[in-house]
DNA sequence: TTGACATGAAACCTTTTGGTTTCATATAAT
DNA sequence: ATTATATGAAACCAAAAGGTTTCATGTCAA
């Protein structure tokens, strides 16, 4: 589960479906190791090591509390995610996409006009 | 790079920092394959399967045109991911966060007293 | 002080990933 | 008709990922 090495990208951290798990269970409230892996069907050292994984994310933070550790969600990380997901906004409000592809339309066989994406039915020039 | 099964993910898609700038490339403007590879350090064929997957994950479309074949951009997939992240948006205005933390800081001795999760009511209050 | 918890580190294993090279096929150009 | 281009499929490979089990260490409870 990837060497215990230091800084792991965030967009690597989340792909696992396991880790987002993780993440979305400590947004609730802080948890020992022990408590957040009976929670998952695998062993409690894997779960150790995602967690691992998602603090060199700076996704989670532990804190030691007499012999055991609680890890809790750092959502910070998350706002990289959300500044990289911003930029293809412009692609949801699709005045320029509809634009762009009509001119790409333009420089081939002719055989694709210009058909509107679904939620656009108003204009379907042929 | 994964087998070409169908259906690939879109956190695990976008996870390949390869394919994230296939991504941004290709929201400019359509391209063939030639010439997609050529912005980047590895084979024709090596980006050829990053596309595969993108297409898997339906972040990407395929048109042929004669004996070339031009991708681009289909942003609607990541619609899934500003889901996921809306839902970490409540811990950026962190009003619930703070408390949260005022709450569990004051349990610090290792007795976890009343904070009981849905589903682990093994281990409440004693 | 002895024993039971809680946890991380190590070593190990299997599957997936990201990449390569070689080959086959379809279309274009001469 | 023949050759060149564009691309995907296959077979192969090394490294990373996701797990497991075993062991060591630190802390709490009797």
């Amino acid at each position: 589960m990837a060497a215990p090495s230091g800084k792991t990208d965030v967009f690597q951290a989340i792909a696992d479906p396991t880790r987002r798990q993780l993440l979305s269970m400590l947004g609730e409230r802080e948890m020992p190791v022990t408590v957040i892996s009976g929670h998952f069907p695998m062993s409690r050292t894997a779960v150790s090591k995602h967690l691992r994984i998602l603090a060199d994310a700076g996704l989670v933070k532990e804190r030691k509390i007499g012999r055991e550790t609680r890890y809790r969600l750092e959502p910070e990380p998350l706002l990289e995610l959300k500044r990289w997901l911003a930029y293809y906004e412009r692609y949801w409000d699709n005045k320029l996409l509809a634009l762009q592809r009509f001119v790409e339309g333009d420089e081939t066989d002719g055989t694709i006009s210009l058909v509107a994406s679904e939620e656009d039915g108003t204009r379907s020039a042929e």
